[in-house]
DNA sequence: CTTAGGG
DNA sequence: CCCTAAG
């Protein structure tokens, strides 16, 4: 746990602890207690008013005298945590109390994987001016997210509600400053529980992911970098991993901390950088760059239904912006792969059933519930798809070579 | 930049 | 998931 100092980590809650926080509410610091769950217990409290959030959110950071603590605030954090997402993302799966909650877990958990966000963290300052932005972004969500609730999220509405009621509910009204004053509030409470779950997660994670957020959501798409990388040639197999654009702090981090680099490396991009270094090593025309393979959860497969089923299919622009705001690695382009694939799953599991039980236990990929399947097939009818030209044949058996073919090639992307 | 298609 | 072409 090299560079960020672990054994400073224990003294975090004492110096957050020494930090003026007379604006906020007394009951949220049990000025006793031991360590971290000092801490959790702060951002846990379920009784704790909108004044503490506000307060930690950075409404109230100037008088909390975070500037002159702030190095040592930062450093108390305990950086070595490794991204995890899938089993936070089956936590968040399975708390489905609401589609808020989940949205901005989502966030929260998304970004835990930028490694960016942990460079973030170094600098509070910034993060302060960032929550703040945070809030405001929240307050004034352009798509009403933060009222937000489908069908499949909100076991509230039990039968299925029109678009035009949904659409009505999406827009933003007056009322969405108080909700998501305690949204935040709420999702505070749930990402915390989550915190608290696993101890590798430090609060640094998300709080530098709430600073993170917002700063350049859409122009994230590698699309550039890529392109600039294929003239640059190659880069150099030390930072294989930074074939993705990255925030200044993190070349800057490289360039001057060089010994520590390399254990900061594998804690904090985990299976990502191994892979790429290890692929870069060897061979490097072979996946030179390629992203990190997420594998798409139910959730997010139920979310991409939603998307289509609400936009229609080709706004595959408004359905990331609106049900994978949070996902800053599922790009429109991913998106849509993601649904061609699942047409293409559809129709083969409509075909043959013995072959695909097969395939799935062979892959020991978790299966697509049948129910997601009905609905892709039938916005696979409603929404006429130009690959269905080519699923067409899927029905009859003359060209069942050609398909089973085509099913090896399939990856769960 | 956003989509559609092919790799 | 990547890359490219076209609008």
């Amino acid at each position: 746990m090299g560079p960020f100092e672990m054994d400073r980590a224990p003294d975090f809650p004492e110096t957050f602890a020494g930090l003026k926080y007379d604006s906020v509410d007394e009951n949220v610091f049990h000025s006793s207690e031991d360590k971290m769950s000092n801490m959790k217990h702060f951002l846990m409290e379920p009784k704790h008013d909108n004044i503490a959030v506000d307060s930690f959110l950075g409404l109230g950071m100037e008088n909390m005298g975070i500037g002159s603590n702030m190095e040592e605030f930062s450093h108390g954090f305990d950086f070595s945590f490794l991204p995890d997402y899938g089993g936070l993302d089956y936590c968040s799966t399975q708390d489905v109390e609401a589609g808020l909650e989940l949205e901005i877990l989502d966030g929260f958990l998304d970004e835990v994987d930028e490694v960016e966000d942990i460079y973030a963290s170094h600098n509070l300052s910034s993060i302060e001016t960032e929550v703040k932005k945070k809030v405001s972004e929240l307050d004034g969500d352009p798509y009403g997210l933060m009222n937000f609730s489908s069908e499949t999220y909100s076991p509230r509405i039990s039968g299925s509600i029109g678009l035009s009621e949904w659409s009505k509910e999406t827009v933003p009204n007056a009322e969405s400053k108080n909700v998501s004053s305690d949204k935040i509030k709420d999702s505070l409470d749930t990402h915390c529980f989550y915190a608290s779950e696993d101890d590798r997660k430090p609060l640094s994670t998300f709080i530098s992911s709430w600073g993170k957020r917002g700063k350049n959501r859409k122009k994230n798409l590698r699309n550039t970098a890529c392109s600039r990388l294929n003239s640059s040639g190659r880069r150099m197999s030390s930072v294989s991993y930074d074939f993705r654009p990255r925030k200044g702090p993190m070349k800057k981090y490289i360039q001057t901390s060089t010994e520590n680099t390399l254990s900061d490396d594998d804690q904090l991009t985990s299976s990502e950088s191994e892979d790429d270094i290890s692929v870069t090593n060897t061979s490097k025309s072979r996946s030179d760059r390629r992203k990190h393979q997420r594998m798409w959860t139910v959730d997010e497969v139920v979310k991409l239904v939603d998307g289509i089923s609400h936009f229609g299919v080709g706004k595959w622009t408004d359905i990331k912006n609106l049900f994978f705001h949070s996902a800053s690695y599922r790009t429109p382009v991913d998106i849509r792969d993601k649904w061609r694939n699942l047409l293409k799953a559809s129709y083969t599991e409509k075909r043959n059933d013995s072959i695909q039980a097969e395939e799935k236990r062979r892959s020991g990929v978790y299966p697509i519930p049948k129910d997601i399947l009905h609905r892709v097939r039938e916005l696979a009818s409603l929404h006429p798809y130009p690959l269905s030209k080519s699923l067409s044949f899927a029905h009859d058996s003359s060209r069942s070579l050609s398909i089973s073919r085509k099913k090896k090639k399939k990856n769960e992307y």
